[in-house]
RNA sequence: GGAGAGGUGGCCGAGCUGGUUUAAGGCGUACGCCUGCUAAGCGUAUGUAGGGGAAACUCUACCGAGGGUUCGAAUCCCUCCUUCUCCGCCA
């Protein structure tokens, strides 16, 4: 959600920003409304002060046992008119909630203008890795292990199966990472796995995402399609103190997406199915220093890249790249050497106070003042599926066998995997 | 799932036989005074959002949400959400 006051007074600034994420929007429409919406609440403020005065004009009649009827029949015409108006607001505030909730948040300045192409490489980090021989798909290094026929027949295509070292290698990878996050000062956080569709409008999945997203529609909840959904939602409609800043969490989450209209040649294997787990950083942040905190949240997960020894790319994603609530978003691609392709593995966002607007999370700042609100951010860290395509595709030997990294190899308790 | 009791400002908490409560009081916070320092004490200020005004200031709304009754609702009625206690069920 934007600030009603840019609205009002840029609402230029929206219209393009909208253009550069490809949005649809209609600012005319809000504009016009916003202005009818105002006007009223003018003539609505002024009957209600003249309702107020008679009221206590009969208040004071009544008690020195006067007659009061005549203030109390001009109360009732006013109640009649007010009436009618009221119901007037009340339509035209949906309707203003409903546009602006269509509005995206504006890309940061040095956001690029443009499509996936305009996306700009910020960096390529590690070797790829060559082979004397031709380097095969996870898919057929995993058979025994990697099962989706069986996940198909319990929950349907493109849900996935582990069995035996790759369910241990994945359970590895979630301790390893949430390990790691909390040696580096964030608190680990355990959270339900759906949520109220308020939280989602929170975050932003809705309403935009609501096809995307699996709805238990009997009990109004959806399955989290990121972790991003809870662990942010853990601080809506709260008010922080500004010496509780930053506020860094971690926590698994598995995510549920539908993947809707996503059929097709990429989602082979464990590239794009509709369950997947991941380990999340959500970050709360003071407005001045939620630019640095993104740039923290990247070295994170760039980080332990760097120690599983996998090589990878950072993007700055373009305008149109971008999702609806993000302001600025650098993705992470890694190195699939048996597909021989990037894929993306995290998708480190700042969010600005586009979400606190929405989830109503502010904090007071300190020595006093009125509320503001906070800045968010959040990053995989990581994704697990991918993770584990580029482990196992980049550690295969000849043999067919797959060497760990050190720090895998250590946990897993062997150094390859036959 | 059944029964009962609650949801009030950053927090706690009064009000709930409808009208000087445009929400008492306390805690916390800010500023000042006092004081070797600290603590305590004293004084003043302090909810959120929107409108008007150069400003002092002023108007309106908000007491879980939404409806209703009434000239007038934190207060009465209805629906829903939610928290707690007890019972039931269950890993």
């Amino acid at each position: 959600m934007l600030d009603r006051k840019l609205l009002r007074k840029d609402p230029q600034i929206v219209v393009e920003a909208a253009r550069a994420k490809n949005e649809k929007i209609d600012m005319e429409q809000w504009l016009e409304a916003d202005a009818n919406r105002r006007a009223l609440m003018l003539e609505i403020e002024e009957l209600r002060k003249q309702r107020n005065q008679l009221s206590k004009a009969v208040s004071i009649k009544r008690r020195a046992g006067e007659n009061a009827d005549e203030e109390m029949n001009k109360s009732r015409e006013i109640g009649t008119k007010l009436g009618a108006l009221e119901s007037r607001v009340t339509e035209i505030d949906s309707l203003l909630a409903s546009i602006e909730m269509s509005f995206p948040n504006i890309p940061d300045p040095d956001v690029p203008v443009g499509g996936e192409k305009d996306n700009v490489i910020l960096k390529t980090r590690g070797k790829v890795p060559e082979f004397n021989f031709q380097p095969k798909p996870h898919w057929e290094l995993m058979e025994d292990v990697f099962q989706p026929e069986a996940a198909s027949r319990i929950a349907g295509s493109n849900f996935i199966l582990f069995r035996g070292w790759a369910a241990k290698l994945q359970r590895t990878l979630i301790s390893w990472m949430l390990d790691y996050h909390i040696e580096n000062g964030m608190e680990e956080v355990w959270a339900p796995f759906v949520a109220k569709p308020e939280s989602m409008t929170a975050t932003a999945q809705l309403p935009k995402m609501d096809d995307d997203m699996y709805k238990i529609g009997r009990d109004d909840l959806y399955l989290i399609p990121t972790g991003e959904v809870p662990i942010t939602n853990l601080y809506r409609d709260q008010l922080l103190e500004e010496t509780s800043l930053p506020v860094r969490l971690c926590g698994y989450t598995p995510c549920f997406r539908r993947e809707a209209g996503s059929y097709g040649k990429d989602n082979r294997g464990l590239n794009r199915v509709h369950q997947f787990e991941k380990v999340e950083m959500v970050r709360l942040e003071h407005p001045e220093r939620s630019e640095d905190a993104h740039l923290e949240l990247l070295d994170h997960a760039v980080a332990m890249l760097e120690l599983l020894g996998i090589p990878y790319r950072v993007l700055l994603l373009a305008s149109g790249d971008l999702s609806f609530a993000a302001a600025k978003c650098f993705d992470i691609e890694i190195w699939s050497a048996g597909q021989e392709k990037w894929l993306e593995v995290s998708s480190i966002s700042n969010f600005r106070d586009f979400q606190a607007r929405r989830g109503n999370m502010r904090f007071r700042p300190a020595g006093g003042g009125k509320p503001r609100y906070i800045h968010t951010l959040n990053g995989s860290g990581l994704a697990l599926p991918r993770l584990i395509i580029s482990l196992v595709e980049n550690g295969q030997q000849a043999d067919g066998s797959i060497k760990l990294p050190q720090v895998l190899a250590e946990r897993m308790g062997t150094e390859v995997i036959r």
